[in-house]
DNA sequence: TTCCAGGACATTT
DNA sequence: AAATGTCATGGA
């Protein structure tokens, strides 16, 4: 058992790559599905069953390669420059840990659908499937505000145009790897750029809201990670940023389990598909639905989403 | 062409 | 308190 990131650091490092060990119910195929989902994603980048994404270690770009080694040890090497100091280490680490979900005792959500009509062909079906992070507060809180209320399609388009104005870049082979913007790379002449990369004024507003919040420290992850109670009214405190947008961004990025996006339409569409309903359910259906679920909403949520893909 | 999209907020009933 | 309107554009 891993009891620190310092254990693992001794016990794991050697020369040029980290293995870190995996838990049980642990599905890479599904980490690669789900990165795999926009061919216009600038975030990483996938080729033979790797995963090529930038790191940012203190203005230091690092990219690292991810791939799966054998059962039970993930592998990160360095394809370029390689960090200097245990610091950095351990923060790859660390980054990677909670980007991929490895924390999460899988096993207890298992226990709880393993017997549930709705959930058990599901969690057959995607064993493994875990939530993949967005350990940034602030693209996790962009990505959630670039989503709202249009198709997915178009939210990738409007991302990587935010991050290919206002990020950093890093080449290799020919090839661009980008960071995501830092809150602080953006001011108030932000907004005008994002309507004529066709953000709505609206969005453009919150997201330019959103940095200056974190810019003046009024809103940090560090802060809000002890209390996720208080995480959520801060959240909902903040303008653009309603029911949906915390609940999604306390499952993405602060790993909540029982955050519950139970607006969301893909959601749902989900519900309507799997009962064989003629609409969508309520609400107040919703709810009651989830009663058994409590505790694990974000994982059923994130499991009924991974179902919408494989329709058709 | 129509309808809807991983919502939030303002306005009206 | 609950329904309705607005944003604002692309994708299917």
């Amino acid at each position: 058992m891993i009891t620190s990131t310092e254990d693992m650091l001794a016990t794991n490092f050697k020369q040029d790559a980290i293995f870190l060990p995996l838990p049980e119910a642990f599905c890479f195929q599904e980490v690669l599905h789900y990165l795999s989902r926009s061919s216009i994603e600038v975030l990483h980048y996938i080729e033979c069953n790797k995963i090529y994404k930038l790191l940012d270690l203190n203005g230091d770009m690092i990219l690292i390669e991810v791939s799966q080694s054998n059962d039970s040890t993930l592998q990160i090497t360095f394809v370029d420059k390689k960090p200097t100091s245990k610091v950095d280490i351990q923060y790859i680490m660390q980054y990677v840990n909670d980007w991929l979900g490895l924390n999460t005792d899988l096993l207890r959500f298992y226990k709880l659908a393993e017997n549930d009509p709705l959930l058990k062909d599901i969690v057959q079906r995607y064993y493994g499937l875990r939530i993949i992070g967005i350990p940034d507060l602030f693209e996790v809180l962009c990505w959630a505000v670039i989503g709202q209320q249009i198709n997915l399609t178009f939210a990738y388009t409007l991302k990587r145009r935010f991050v290919e104005a206002f990020g950093k870049s890093y080449e290799w082979k020919g090839r661009s790897f980008w960071l995501f913007p830092k809150a602080s790379q953006l001011n108030e002449d932000a907004i005008e750029q994002l309507r004529k990369m066709q953000f709505t004024q609206k969005k453009a507003e919150y997201i330019v809201g959103i940095a200056e919040e974190i810019k003046s420290g009024n809103l940090s992850k560090k802060l809000m990670l002890h209390d996720l109670k208080k995480a959520e009214r801060q959240l909902l405190s903040i303008r653009g940023i309603g029911p949906w947008t915390a609940h999604y961004a306390m499952m993405r990025c602060f790993r909540d389990c029982s955050a519950f996006p139970i607006g969301d339409v893909g959601l749902h569409n989900a519900l309507k598909r799997l009962l064989n309903l003629k609409e969508k359910p309520t609400l107040k259906e919703i709810e009651q639905m989830f009663i058994p679920w409590s505790g694990w909403e974000a994982y059923v949520v994130f499991y009924l989403w991974r179902g919408l893909e494989d329709v058709e």
